[in-house]
DNA sequence: CACAAAATCATACTTTGGTATGAAGGGAAA
DNA sequence: TTTCCCTTCATACCAAAGTATGATTTTGTG
């Protein structure tokens, strides 16, 4: 964590100082204001974008459990109990049910913000821990077990 | 936690010491422009984080749909009319029964006493028609649409 | 019967999936 | 601080899935 936010702040300092740099050259010479504003609200929308998804990440999590909390409504309980037995982590669970709703890794990797070996592994470990082979029955046994709805 | 707090002020702070040496030492003019470029920059990364929280949001949405329509998955009737209108036919479907019983081409063709080849037309057919990439996703479709249980 | 739709299979490829193994870093608890 | 678990990622390799195309055989229906 520590390093996380000097990194950050160094990747802001960073920017920062392009920016200062771009300001300057571009002031200085073309008197041309319009590009520069324009880069300047690309850039940092993008990194506002980039903030807020990365930020907000961890929250994604609490709305999981809160659709889980949704379904039972429709009598669907999230089987904890057995979740722990299994040692299944929060984040196997979180690639489970993408793999459910029909993802390919790819397009699971891209959602979760890691890369596609990452997911590799976690469905890999997710498979052994449910005794199957392939992610269809891995989604079979997981919502005759109640893991998933 | 105060750790973290601390650490993260000392950067921030080394941060704006960088920014205010640079603005004195390099870029001596103009500080109604730094004034000017530093608002866009915030606001900017404003907007970016609404709006990264504004696609967050809308995931949510589409979860809470994928939990309405399992709320129709405990008497299930066949559609057999969306059957004959998506012109699936009968061996496509028992293929598509299968594949949702998570079971790999192979496995099916065994069962069916055909060819693996054939499996894979079958279900590369089935697809199509389902309008879908992957045998997941085929039966995420399959079942909201009742075509299987 | 004839004809169309299904079902079967093959060959050849490309793309995903899944396994094995090793490694590095963060976080939490002892 | 050290240890353990989780998460992340990489490389390499093999298996399964899916696509494209073309061809032959059944089968049901007018």
């Amino acid at each position: 964590m520590k390093k996380k936010i000097l990194i950050y702040g160094i990747a802001l300092g960073l920017l920062t100082i392009t920016l200062k740099f771009l300001e300057y050259k571009i002031f200085i010479k073309d008197h041309v204001m319009d590009f520069y504003v324009g880069a300047i609200a690309v850039l940092f929308t993008m990194v506002g974008i980039w903030a807020g998804l990365k930020l907000t990440r961890k929250k994604e999590v609490i709305v999981v459990k809160e659709v889980a909390v949704l379904v039972d409504r429709n009598n669907f309980v999230l089987n904890e109990n057995l979740l722990k037995q299994l040692s299944i982590s929060k984040r196997e669970h979180e690639v489970l049910e993408l793999i459910a709703g029909g993802l390919s890794n790819q397009e699971i990797a891209d959602k979760l913000f890691v890369s596609l070996n990452t997911v590799k592994t976690h469905s890999s470990r997710l498979f052994e821990k449910l005794e199957v082979n392939r992610r269809t029955q891995a989604v079979e046994k997981a919502k005759s077990l109640g893991l998933i709805p």
